[in-house]
DNA sequence: ACCAATGATGATCTTCCGGTAATCTAATGT
DNA sequence: ACATTAGATTACCGGAAGATCATCATTGGT
């Protein structure tokens, strides 16, 4: 019933946990915590937004995660996709079944356009624009974690062992 | 995902195979035949409508359904509202929990106003906006029935059984 | 009265999303 | 090597939406 299903909700919540390239990785256990996103829930969604090239996951000792994009260079629209897909996009409204090309329902165009809009601003917002704006307990934690706030440059205490920016696969 | 459900759709397809008030009733097998709708479900989909006085059903002899309103007068939200209810319309966009009105999140004016004009475009399109423009066998059925492109006057070969506009329950 | 027509209803099934718990595996410090 | 610390993975639970089937209940015709 909305453009964002809940648990991309939850990559936004907890993106905004995580230092910018190069920084301190995050525990999924601390992000968890401080965002009420069940754990377990967590490990997964994380995982599937490495895989996608968002942020960088890793395990053992001083693992965690951190993004493997500036928050300047990821979007909501990046995240929906990474977690929902595109297909939603390309239906119908009302699910008419002959609606297309050459017999749009009434609402075809009203919709198109909708959806561009909802896309462009879905495309327009980043991470970084996300960081202020709420008090859902994030913001305590960036301040715990030495982040300013509004996403900054990675602290000077840097990383013992900054993680790669992007891997392999 | 998107503003309407499945359901919702089924039941626009499922209206435009349906007479004025007044006219012939017609039966939730020929409609489900017509529209690929599935019997059972429609016949309870139909059900939902009627107690929402949206529809008049009649069972036995010379049952079927009809509209309880003229086709003018049946919008897209109301059919909406009665079958997906009202309570999405009022979520964060992205669920972020402290979204509210003393800290509105990034997306949250943009949203409120998107949702809008979606629901302004839901009322202000009435069910006789939807009888053309698709070619999912309806316009076929309501041909068999003597029913005009745009929703019409009920046919002259009036109801032998004209069924009540609306019923007590 | 009875029967056929027709919508209503309850039980059940599937699928998808969100969520939980237990266990596996990789990285690191010693 | 080995223990410890992390994320990864697997299996499963539960609810909601969509769908199916069988059966019940009402109505009109005869």
């Amino acid at each position: 019933m909305l453009p964002l299903s809940q648990t991309t909700g939850y990559a936004v919540r907890a993106l905004r946990c995580l230092q910018e390239p190069g920084g301190l990785p995050v525990l999924v256990e601390e992000v968890a915590e401080y965002t009420g996103i069940p754990r377990s829930y967590l490990s997964k969604l994380i995982h599937k937004l490495a895989k996608k090239g968002l942020v960088v996951a890793r395990r053992g000792h001083h693992g965690g995660v951190v993004l493997a994009r500036p928050s300047t260079e990821i979007t909501l629209e990046d995240l929906s996709e990474a977690i929902d897909g595109v297909a939603w996009r390309k239906r119908c409204l009302m699910g008419l079944l002959g609606c297309g090309g050459d017999a749009p329902c009434v609402l075809h165009d009203f919709w198109q356009e909708t959806l561009e809009q909802i896309l462009a601003r879905l495309r327009s917002v980043t991470l970084a624009d996300l960081v202020q704006n709420h008090d859902d307990g994030v913001d305590r934690f960036r301040a715990n974690h030495g982040l300013a706030g509004p996403l900054s440059e990675p602290p000077q205490g840097a990383p013992t062992v900054p993680l790669a920016t992007a891997s392999g696969h």
